[in-house]
DNA sequence: CGACCGATCGTCT
DNA sequence: GACGATCGGTCGA
């Protein structure tokens, strides 16, 4: 089932179908390496952004912006934003440079590094609400907008596969959190969880 | 330059 | 389940 952790190659990113791409996260293994301590975590929670078509999308309509500028970048950048004014969002840009799709990663299990989890984020234990939601598991990790535009390719932030597989019935599909206004696009069934899984955010669906 | 809003979170009920 | 904090980004004037 497990085998020696390999780093994602381009072939994983620069595929088309960024739907695709974030159920395949699932499992996958997001890593910081800041100051020589290694903080890693299990994905559990994903969410797609399929580019300007996507109502929900900062790409929308093919609006091109300072923020949203790392979103049109190669694949296996890294696309970070600041949301509500303090929370980093970390997002695995996919397909090729100039289409902006985008997977959020919303949710880890923590692997590595949980004492520097609990330094980073000023909590006293490890709850579950460590590395739950997108702003919380960017603040564990040490991830920031200034990895905005960075390679997912460096030693600094990566994604590792370390052979786990969650079969069809470990994995729900729903829509996604927090794009009301996106209208019918909120509908799309674009968000990926493990089934069962204390991290992943309980939300209504 | 000012107004508005958000791919959230923590707290309170 | 509801609500307010909080501030960077975006857009209009």
């Amino acid at each position: 089932m497990s085998r020696e952790p390999q780093k994602l190659d381009s072939g994983f990113y620069d595929r088309k179908d960024v739907v695709k791409i974030a159920r395949e996260l699932l499992g996958k293994i997001l890593v910081t390496r800041r100051d020589g301590i290694r903080c890693s975590g299990r994905i559990v929670e994903t969410e797609a952004y399929a580019g300007i078509n996507d109502r929900a999308s900062h790409a929308f309509g093919g609006r091109r912006t300072t923020r949203s500028e790392h979103l049109y970048g190669p694949p296996a950048t890294a696309y970070v934003y600041i949301c509500y004014g303090t929370h980093p969002l970390f997002n695995v840009i996919t397909n090729k440079k100039d289409v902006p799709h985008g997977v959020l990663i919303r949710a880890l299990e923590p692997i590595d590094g949980v004492d520097q989890m609990l330094i980073r984020t000023g909590k006293p234990i490890a709850d579950f609400t460590l590395t739950k939601g997108p702003g919380n598991l960017s603040r564990a990790l040490g991830i920031s907008k200034l990895d905005s535009g960075g390679s997912l390719f460096s030693d600094e932030i990566f994604i590792e596969d370390d052979g786990l597989r969650y079969k069809k019935i470990q994995v729900g599909i729903t829509k996604r959190i927090g794009v009301e206004s996106a209208r019918e696009d909120a509908e799309l069934p674009y968000r990926f969880i493990v089934k069962g899984n204390p991290y992943v955010s309980a939300r209504k669906s």
